[in-house]
RNA sequence: GCGCCAGUAGCUCAGUUGGAUAGAGCAACGGACUUCUAAUCCGUAGGCCGAGGGUUCGAAUCCUUCCUGGCGCGCCA
């Protein structure tokens, strides 16, 4: 509808051109066309006459008068006027809008997707939480967030591939296994004294209690290989949860890339090798480093230590550099808030290797405040005052939970109230949306009862569709693949949520004002098919969403 | 000390590439169910967009200085 409009407007101005009554020549780059807030600017407004101003040298009214000359005489228009210091306001012609809802009933389920991101392949890496525990509210966000950004992308064209990166090397993996080991000894009857530094939680004592279960008694190996052993029993044993809870909580990944696999491989050496090569890296002090300085970060950084081990930055860079060699033209990774100061260095990794910045994107996940009844939840992971994910989405609900995810934009902090996502109330907005949809499944099943049919696009009459607030529907539903296109460029799926609350608003207050089934047959044909657009697209956006549409609540 | 994110109504937050009179929900107050689901709707009230300066036709939005809160600044992961 748009971008029909931009079509439009970029005729008239050239007409004006050859006409000579404009003489600068000057083309806009894009014609910027903006859905106006207050209703008396018409359905949309382009302030392309004040853009014009400097270069044609005159006063952006005369110019729009100019246009408007020209404008008004395109059927498409129903009214063009000028309006304060010389902004052109549109109001398109009924049988536009009457046109979005075919496009609806036609399309379905794919009304909303567009290619803008045809061609282009992108990765989403995100939760990547260190398998050493369950997983916790704010890995949930990140795994929503993610999720949503991936979906959001695939809509509008891209090529997406989700992944979660398992951090199975390194120190902490020793750790869990010498926690397991050691809570083994305890069920074996022996006295230890628990280290400061190990995984204190109850889980250990579970994954002790299983380990004994299933493979019985520690046999005499000796004391690395026995930890070795648990850690390995571990990591699988909490891989298998953190599968299972993102599964409850609707998100699949296409691929698991293992830590220790690009060891195995040995690709960290390989990627490491390449940097080299590009003298990129320098020894000093018995360790290597990686010139991360000449693009901008504060420091160099250490890949091998002078010990011989790698740091987690070696094999993130190594992972990084390997996930732009598996083709893909833009990485995402979505991280928790803390670890931003890791990006100076990731960018500048990038950069030594030819990398424009916005290859590698990384979307910062803001903490989550758990309260309860607006009193903070403090978690320690001490106090045994844990809540894990797991029992977060069983006691607030799927839905719930991702739709409280989702509604702020992830830079800023979020307070998740358990009481508050809990309730099936007013208060809580996704029944809110949920509900609308809802309702137009009851209208349907009303419909049906009286022998009353959804109208196909060409027996549907909608020149009865002309109430206002029957326009400004329509104008939101064709607004829905630009939210899309939107929130995929810029990364912010909140934005689809603010599009849902309000196309669930208007579509409620219509539902108060008006009936859809009246007595006049053609009309009530034509709201069915009007309403029926609205449940389409409520439910592709919740479905974008991993939400789910009721047809009765 | 340096860096990142945030600061908008009593509370929680939106606000598109800089656009017209800064919006929504909750809380408060007043209304609407013999009518397709009241998990709904309609109305009232509520603002120094943290503060100052700058850029321009035009700033919550861009630049700059300061204030406040959160988080980072390892040869940890």
């Amino acid at each position: 509808m748009k971008q029909q409009l931009r079509q439009v407007i970029l005729a008239a101005l050239q007409q004006c051109y050859v006409d000579g009554i404009l003489s600068s020549g000057e083309l806009p780059g894009e014609i910027q066309l903006e859905n106006p807030k207050n209703p008396d600017h018409g359905d949309f407004a382009t302030n392309l006459a004040m853009t014009l101003a400097k270069p044609e040298r005159k006063a952006p009214r005369k110019i729009a008068e100019a246009l408007v000359a020209e404008l008004v005489k395109n059927p498409l228009c129903e009214t063009v006027e000028i309006a304060g210091p010389g902004f052109i306001n549109f109001r398109l012609a009924a049988k536009c809008w009457h046109d979005v809802l075919e496009q609806i009933m036609v399309q379905g389920d794919t009304f909303g997707r567009s290619e803008i991101g045809a061609g282009t392949k992108i990765q989403v890496e995100f939760v990547s939480a260190n398998p050493t525990g369950p997983l916790h509210i704010g890995h949930g966000r990140g795994a929503v967030v993610g999720d949503a950004v991936a979906a959001v992308l695939q809509a509008a064209g891209f090529e997406v591939q989700r992944e979660y990166y398992i951090n199975d090397a390194g120190n902490q993996v020793t750790t869990l296994g010498r926690s397991i080991w050691l809570r083994l000894r305890e069920l074996q009857g022996e006295e230890i004294t628990f280290p400061e530094d190990g995984y204190q939680a109850e889980y250990i004592n579970e994954l002790a209690a299983k380990y004994r279960a299933e493979r019985g008694e520690l046999a005499g190996a000796n004391e690395a290989e026995a930890i070795k052993a648990c850690a390995t029993f571990g990591i699988a044993e909490i891989l298998e949860w953190i599968k299972a809870d993102l599964q409850t909580f609707g998100i699949e990944f296409d691929h698991w890339y293992s830590e220790q696999q690009l060891y195995d491989r040995g690709m960290v050496d390989q990627e490491l090798a390449k940097l080299k090569d590009k003298g990129l890296s320098f020894e000093q002090e018995d360790a290597l480093w990686l010139r991360t300085t000449e693009h901008g970060d504060d420091k160099d950084r250490v890949l091998i230590k002078s010990d011989g081990s790698y740091t987690y930055f070696a094999s993130d860079v190594a992972y990084h550099m390997e996930k732009f060699e598996r083709g893909f033209d833009r990485v995402i990774d979505v991280w928790g808030a803390d670890h931003h100061g890791y990006i100076p260095r990731m960018k500048a990794m990038l950069a030594g290797l030819g990398h424009a910045p916005e290859d590698l994107e990384v979307l910062l996940i803001q903490m989550v405040n758990l309260l309860r009844d607006g009193k903070p939840f403090i978690m320690g992971k001490r106090s045994g005052n844990f809540i894990t994910l797991k029992e977060v989405i069983d006691e607030v609900g799927r839905d719930a939970c991702r739709f409280y995810f989702l509604m702020r934009r992830c830079d800023s902090q979020l307070d998740f109230d358990l009481e508050l996502a809990k309730q099936q109330s007013s208060d809580n907005p996704v029944y809110y949306v949920q509900y609308a949809h809802a309702r137009v499944c009851s209208i349907n099943r009303n419909a049906e009862t009286a022998g009353v049919t959804v109208p196909t696009s060409d027996t549907v009459d909608c020149s009865c569709l002309k109430l206002p607030e029957e326009l400004a529907l329509i104008r939101q539903l064709a607004r829905f693949t630009e939210t899309i296109e939107g929130a995929a460029v810029h990364y912010e799926p909140h934005r689809v949520v603010f599009y849902l609350q309000d196309l669930a608003a208007q579509f409620h207050s219509y539902y108060n004002k008006n009936r859809v089934l009246v007595d006049d047959p053609a009309t009530s044909r034509a709201r069915l098919y009007l309403v029926n657009s609205v449940r389409i697209v409520l439910a592709n956006a919740l479905s974008l969403l991993g939400l789910s549409a009721p047809e009765r609540m």
